[in-house]
DNA sequence: AGCACGCCGACT
DNA sequence: GTCGGCGTGCTC
């Protein structure tokens, strides 16, 4: 073949190869002919990179390239591909819309556990017993029971044989050399849930407020119809409007999950697979056994997968493959589960909407939501987005039609929404001498429930034992080295900590500084460990638990503090925003806010929206049986909406009020922002940068008529990490051609080598 | 991302 | 005279 000119020979199968390095370039590579029946796009593949081999994946196969000297592929990876046509052309959104080259978009899309060169399958050495031929041989006593044992279960992993039979490999091999067994490699799938017995459950009877609900989600199921059956008739054309995303509007109780669970039954007898969304943290066994109840029995076992960062890399991958290989119809996961290569999509749901872990705080920085809802109308699939606390860009969406709104303003078992009694703490501090962390109110309703043995649920959403550290004669205050913070002192561990970075030094016990050395050192402010302190000094008789990050240490701390409250052996949960999350106990009564002003004055414009859900979701915790919940929220600012409208379960009023300081400032929803942060440890080199690149977007950004962009200023954390930031926020109504303008803008923008630009689109964190 | 090529300072 | 610093550029 001539060197000089493009690859152009006829017949010739060239593959268009994204590599697992983001150069924001794809490379072509011949396919051997051997390989050619099998090489399809969204294969991951094995091909030469200069002097190395690198990984990637097929993303377009073509006649011609335009490079000389093409090299072939190396080897094709597993045994199909490994990306959907769908789920590449969502990566391909991804990277255009969140502004990061094809690969890095490509790499969250498939999870690291298949990415692998080499299969992730388990093998093990597996038993299996051989028809009898001829007579019977002799066996000893040991072997006879192994032999028992053997032809009940007919096959069995080896460990589990010898761990069943108390035996040894020796006596499993002599029944080899008789020709009654074979042991043999096999591959094994790994369940994560295989020591759990869960039992089946049927669809729950709704109310009418559910009903309507479900009924339009079916109607709109129907309209999409059936997926290919296997054998059946193909499946019907994707209808040429897709339906609009719903949003279920559910007050706190009122059965979200069990219209999400008809739906996805539906959604199954239409011969359609679901997605099912759920925030990290309330990925709990309970969530994950509800599901697995209603739909992992009879016939059908293995029909739901579930995605999450607790499981092994090998569960993932088998998890993973489940579902590629049609096993499983449902996939279950946190923000990552949105990319699951479900077949015949019919079905999203994404619960808690509103939920901030579903945006990736990392390159591609994607907001699972939002993918979702691309996704589903790519697909034709329908998309459900259900909270109690919607975030404002839902509420705003549905407000104008782009979504669907559904209500549930009942409670399904008709409980009352708690009563929920906003505590001045300026009183309270008047009234008593020095501030008390329990109100008079709140301690008197503690004592009550201590008394009439219901439990409390004490919401505090700071850890550790004292937010600072500070010397009352010199005013020292202990700050973070790498951070602009001060350090937070935990008392368990006899350390001063960074929230931010993970800094840990040992607490001092007088003042640090040399010319003061005051051993009056003062440790201020209140957080969970000081909290669950005072609870067991002030109720000695209660047993009381804290639920934080600190005393999660081990995969099953939580399930074992939870199981320890629903069975009654804890009076007093605390917790941060960890137990904020659908956690359901009907003995609990009392939900306590110990500071319910902590986030509201944070320089964010969602600190009143953030303090508002957290607010609903909390109270939402009391009162779910039939004795009414009481919630006591104790705040220093208790005349703030976010506090006021909580308090009423209003969240129409508060939309309409947050919503006026929106849009007087053009802020999300009313627009759209991207926020650019340029970050190096050279704080002047990292201000002048920021100017510099302000004036280039000012340049590119000139098209847009509606652009509005603020800064460069100081982010708010100004130093997290060692690293100095500085930030840019841009506002547009359309971010896809503020985003087709920007990508390119910023990728050949020269940037010294000690500083990052990072580009975050829709940020939810602006810290 | 890696790795080579390339052009200027301190070593055998 | 050579080893090695990391700037620039390339990999289908």
């Amino acid at each position: 073949m001539d060197s000089g000119g493009p690859s152009r020979l006829a017949g010739l199968v060239i593959a268009r190869v994204a590599l697992d390095i983001a150069l924001r370039k794809e490379f072509d590579y011949l396919v051997p002919a051997e390989l050619a029946a099998e090489a399809e796009v969204g294969r991951r593949v094995k091909v030469p990179f200069g002097r190395r081999d690198v990984l990637g994946c097929i993303v377009a196969l073509t006649e011609t390239s335009p490079h000389p000297n093409l090299r072939p592929i190396t080897q094709l990876l597993g045994h199909q591909s490994q990306l959907t046509p769908q789920v590449l052309e969502l990566a391909r959104w991804i990277a255009s819309y969140y502004c990061c080259p094809v690969e890095t978009a490509l790499k969250s899309v498939l999870p690291d556990a298949v990415r692998k060169e080499h299969d992730g399958w388990r093998e093990r050495l597996t038993v299996r017993i051989l028809p009898v031929r001829g007579d019977f041989p002799k066996l000893t006593a040991r072997q006879q029971e192994l032999w028992n044992i053997l032809e009940e279960w007919r096959e069995l992993p080896l460990q589990e044989l010898l761990r069943l039979a108390h035996t040894t490999t020796e006596t499993i091999r002599r029944l080899e050399e008789k020709g009654l067994v074979t042991i043999g490699s096999e591959i094994s799938e790994r369940d994560p849930y295989a020591a759990d017995v869960i039992l089946p459950t049927d669809a729950l009877t709704l109310n009418p407020d559910q009903a309507r609900s479900l009924e339009e989600i079916r109607g709109a199921l129907d309209l999409i119809g059936p997926g290919p059956m296997p054998g059946g008739a193909p499946p019907s054309a994707p209808p040429a409007k897709p339906t609009p995303a719903f949003l279920l509007h559910g007050v706190t109780g009122s059965g979200k999950t069990e219209v999400y669970l008809q739906a996805i039954t539906r959604c199954l007898e239409l011969g359609r697979g679901a997605i099912v969304l759920v925030p990290e943290i309330s990925l709990t066994p309970q969530t994950v056994e509800r599901f697995k109840a209603r739909f992992n029995h009879g016939p059908n076992r293995a029909l739901v997968a579930v995605l999450h960062s607790h499981l092994s890399s090998g569960e993932r991958h088998d998890e993973w493959h489940k579902i590629r290989q049609g096993r499983a119809r449902i996939a279950i996961g946190a923000r990552s589960a949105v990319f699951a290569p479900v077949h015949a999509l019919g079905l999203v749901v994404v619960d808690e909407e509103h939920e901030n872990s579903y945006k990736q705080e990392e390159s591609p920085r994607y907001h699972a939501r939002d993918v979702a809802v691309v996704r589903g109308q790519r697909e034709g699939a329908v998309v459900v987005l259900g909270s109690a606390t919607p975030s404002l860009e839902s509420y705003y969406n549905a407000k104008r039609g782009k979504y669907r709104l559904l209500e549930l303003p009942c409670r399904a078992d008709n409980a009352k929404l708690p009563v929920v009694r906003v505590i001045d703490l300026r009183n309270e501090s008047r009234k008593q001498k020095g501030l008390q962390i329990f109100s008079h109110p709140l301690r008197e309703a503690i004592l009550q429930r201590l008394e009439r043995h219901e439990q409390t649920m004490l919401f505090l959403n700071r850890r550790g034992f004292s937010t600072s550290l500070q010397c009352p004669l010199c005013g020292f205050v202990a700050g973070c080295p790498n951070c602009s913070v001060s350090l937070t002192y935990h008392r368990h561990k006899q350390k001063l900590c960074c929230h931010v970075c993970g800094h840990e030094e040992i607490a001092p016990t007088a003042c640090p500084d040399p010319k003061c050395r005051n051993p009056g050192i003062r440790y201020a402010g209140l957080g969970t460990e000081r909290l669950e302190d005072a609870l067991t000094k002030q109720f000695p008789k209660a047993r009381v638990a804290r639920m934080d990050s600190d005393t999660l240490k081990k995969k099953e701390d939580y399930r074992r503090i939870l199981t320890d409250f629903r069975t009654g052996k804890i009076d007093i949960l605390v917790g941060t925003q960890m137990i904020a999350k659908g956690l359901h106990f009907p003995n609990v009564t009392l939900v306590g806010i110990i500071h319910a002003d902590l986030g509201l004055h944070i320089p964010d414009f969602r600190a009143g929206e953030r303090t508002f859900q957290l607010l609903t979701q909390v109270s939402g915790r009391a009162g779910r049986g039939d004795v009414e919940g009481e919630v006591f929220v104790q705040a220093f600012t208790p005349f703030h909406p976010a506090i006021q409208y909580a308090r009423r379960h209003d969240f129409q009023g508060f939309y309409d009020q947050e919503m006026e300081f929106r849009e007087q400032l053009r802020y999300p929803p009313i627009a759209r922002a991207a926020l650019i942060t340029i970050r190096g440890r050279n704080e002047e080199k990292v201000r002048l940068t920021a100017d510099h690149v302000r004036k280039e977007l000012e340049k590119t950004l000139a098209p847009l008529t509606d652009i509005i962009i603020a800064g460069p200023a100081p982010a708010p954390l100004l130093r997290a990490e060692t690293y100095y930031r500085h930030q840019i926020m841009l506002r547009t109504r359309s971010m896809s051609r503020l985003a087709a303008l920007v990508e390119p803008m910023l990728a050949q923008l020269p940037l010294p080598d000690d500083l990052k630009l990072i580009i975050d689109i829709d940020p939810v964190n602006m810290m």
